[in-house]
DNA sequence: CTAGATGCAAAAGATTTGCAGTTTA
DNA sequence: TAAACTGCAAATCTTTTGCATCTAG
């Protein structure tokens, strides 16, 4: 599945949210792009078409779709600790270059093994996981 | 091997660090915890003895721990976005539960053959990795 | 019409920095 | 003695909240 602007518009209606001019240009930026973006460089590339849209409201529509699980919040590191957003589509987990901050995606990763154990174990019941893998990226080795 | 206090100091003095009085009491602290502390944690704990020591320093010095790679930082999901130290001395990972926040540590995980085969994949030289499952645990669970 | 949204300004937290005085080695 | 360290206050930065106004449905 494929989650565009306009489905998670549609979405958003049944939940009885309103679709406000605001909160359809946040939904495209999102949607358009690949990368995990910061609430600032997505009121960045909103006000583009739409200036005088507030970083407070980008805020709080990240958390709405937070909540609706229409994105993921994604901490990378110590960096510069702000919350990063990507498209729930399709599960995946990060690189993380620890010299210059590089990312790379990767998804391939079954840990169902490793879940079915803690649940066994703990009696947790089990949601999901996050896994960061770092290192030193070849440009950054290279560039020793 | 097992990094107590003492130990700590000592590898710091061989970095040209010096042993004040309270980073003796932080070390202290630290590493006589087997649980994660937050900053502000370890500063209530830090003062109990040595109640003059200021918020800053404690944040100077784990700064200083983490780059000599002697603490490690983890945030914890979304909850109070603060860091949280622990003990470098094992290799665990965490398991949250994502209603009341508890976490249970767990070790096992041989994650080798997926860095393998990130590192020939791309030709990053992996460093480490951060491991974390989301569940409900039981309490919560039957709390509902 | 009205609950939901927005924008502003201000608040709240966490962490860092400038600076002057203090202390370890 | 000199370089490190500390504490304070103030600055940053990210995120949230209060409030008056506006608007989608």
């Amino acid at each position: 599945m494929k989650l565009t602007a306009n489905k998670i518009a549609g979405i958003m209606r049944q939940h009885g949210y309103r679709l406000t001019p605001q909160r359809h240009a946040i939904l495209k930026v999102i949607a358009g792009s690949h990368e995990h973006l910061t609430p600032a460089e997505i009121c960045r590339r909103v006000r583009q078409e739409h200036p005088d849209i507030g970083l407070v409201t980008i805020y709080r529509n990240l958390n709405l779709l937070n909540e609706l699980k229409l994105v993921c919040r994604v901490n990378l590191g110590d960096g510069p600790q702000s919350y990063l957003m990507r498209r729930p589509t399709e599960h995946h987990h990060h690189l993380v270059c620890s010299r210059c901050g590089c990312v790379v995606n990767f998804v391939d990763c079954d840990l169902s093994w490793l879940e079915q154990r803690l649940s066994r174990e703990t009696g947790f019941s089990i949601e999901g996981h996050v896994l960061e893998v770092y290192g030193i990226c070849p440009s950054c080795a290279a560039a020793r």
